[in-house]
DNA sequence: CTGGTTGGATAGTGTGAGTACCCAACACTA
DNA sequence: TAGTGTTGGGTACTCACACTATCCAACCAG
């Protein structure tokens, strides 16, 4: 298949594929000429992914070339599919020295174990500084609510990680990382949106909270 | 106080608070002449949110503006806060037609009850499309995983709305609705990272899922 | 041989979020 | 009251990002 059924099968503009191509997501079609390359199935799939990992997925183009690179080269251990995970949280800048005193704090309640340099650490840090800002601090109960049900949560997404192909595994891991992320504050905003129905039953609609 | 003060006191450079100005996230200081103005403690606090909403609450600034219009106008009823908390929701254009099939069967099994055009269902149904077209189809006991952990948490995080003033109110559940989006994931990375260093101890690191 | 397509490269577009600069109008100092 | 520096307000500029458009020679189908 050439670049032109490429795009139409994948929904994706030829400029666009082109551009995914330049920018190393798309890997190369095989070379048939000067100016002819052959794309297979493989290639609409990979379409799929970088268009799931660019939309819902919320990841820069720069951010999902380093997470497909991990998808690509799987030779390695399950530590570096870690790290890669971990790269598609915006990067929080370690010259804002933050307070991981609370984060810290609530890790150790739930027995977790993390590094003091790891970044969702400080990204953590960072979130409970802006609420601090924001004016609304939030309360130790609050956070062990959250962290109890991301707890549960990380146990039981961990346990479907498939134990069969290293590679499938870290595909696995990578796009239920990064794509259950929507899904889960998505159907936090319902909930609320239900409970507040609820509570607040005026009219028909009510107010949701976080 | 003066603009540079409030712009020391908030470490915000002023070129960016006169952008605020402009841009209507940040209410004009009293004018005490044709070249100045006064600003109070409630303008240090209003940097402080609109740099947490548009920081760690990765609000785009229309979408900032938006929500503080509603944190500044809190004679309306919850209902509208609602609404205000949805449109904090990146929009998912309407143009195409999401598959709201397993969504709504997800909402109904959980006993949620939303409106057919609500953003969030809508966003939840491109969501899944998202991990579809990524090749990792959801299924429907990971959702209810999910469901089941939005819930209690939505449940919980509306019961703590203060019911004193409308205006806390209000203040209460957008900051707490948008800030605490990025402790849930944050929460939810490091549950994975310690769930998958005891899954699988290759050294002393492993790898994390979704 | 001829017209349309392709791969590869270069350049341009539109948006979002600031940032820089300028100006007359101040206010404080001497 | 002259000098010095700051302010509000406006305009224009920059920078990064994610595409999008053009160009070109090579190519293939008719």
């Amino acid at each position: 298949m050439q670049i032109s059924k490429l795009a139409r099968r994948s929904g994706v503009p030829v400029a666009t594929v082109k551009f995914y191509l330049r920018e190393g997501l798309l890997p190369p079609g095989e070379l048939t000429g000067a100016t002819r390359a052959r794309y297979g199935e493989q290639h609409v799939e990979r379409l799929g992914l970088i268009r799931a990992l660019l939309g819902p997925g919320g990841l820069s183009v720069a951010t999902a070339r380093t997470v497909l690179e991990a998808v690509d080269a799987p030779a390695t251990s399950m530590h570096q599919v870690l790290g890669t995970a971990h790269c598609t949280l915006p990067a929080v800048g370690p010259d804002v020295p933050h307070d991981l005193g609370q984060a810290r704090e609530l890790l150790r309640r739930h027995g977790w174990r993390v590094d003091d340099d790891s970044p969702a650490l400080h990204a953590l840090a960072a979130a409970l500084e802006a609420l601090r800002a924001a004016g609304a601090p939030p309360s130790d109960e609050l956070l062990d609510r959250y962290a109890e049900a991301a707890g549960r949560l990380g146990e039981q997404d961990v346990a479907d990680v498939p134990t069969g192909s290293l590679a499938e595994a870290v595909r696995f891991v990578v796009v239920n990382t990064v794509l259950l992320e929507p899904v889960l504050l998505t159907l936090r905003r319902l909930a609320h949106e239900d409970a507040s129905r609820r509570r607040f039953p005026t009219g028909g609609d009510a107010a949701a909270a976080g």
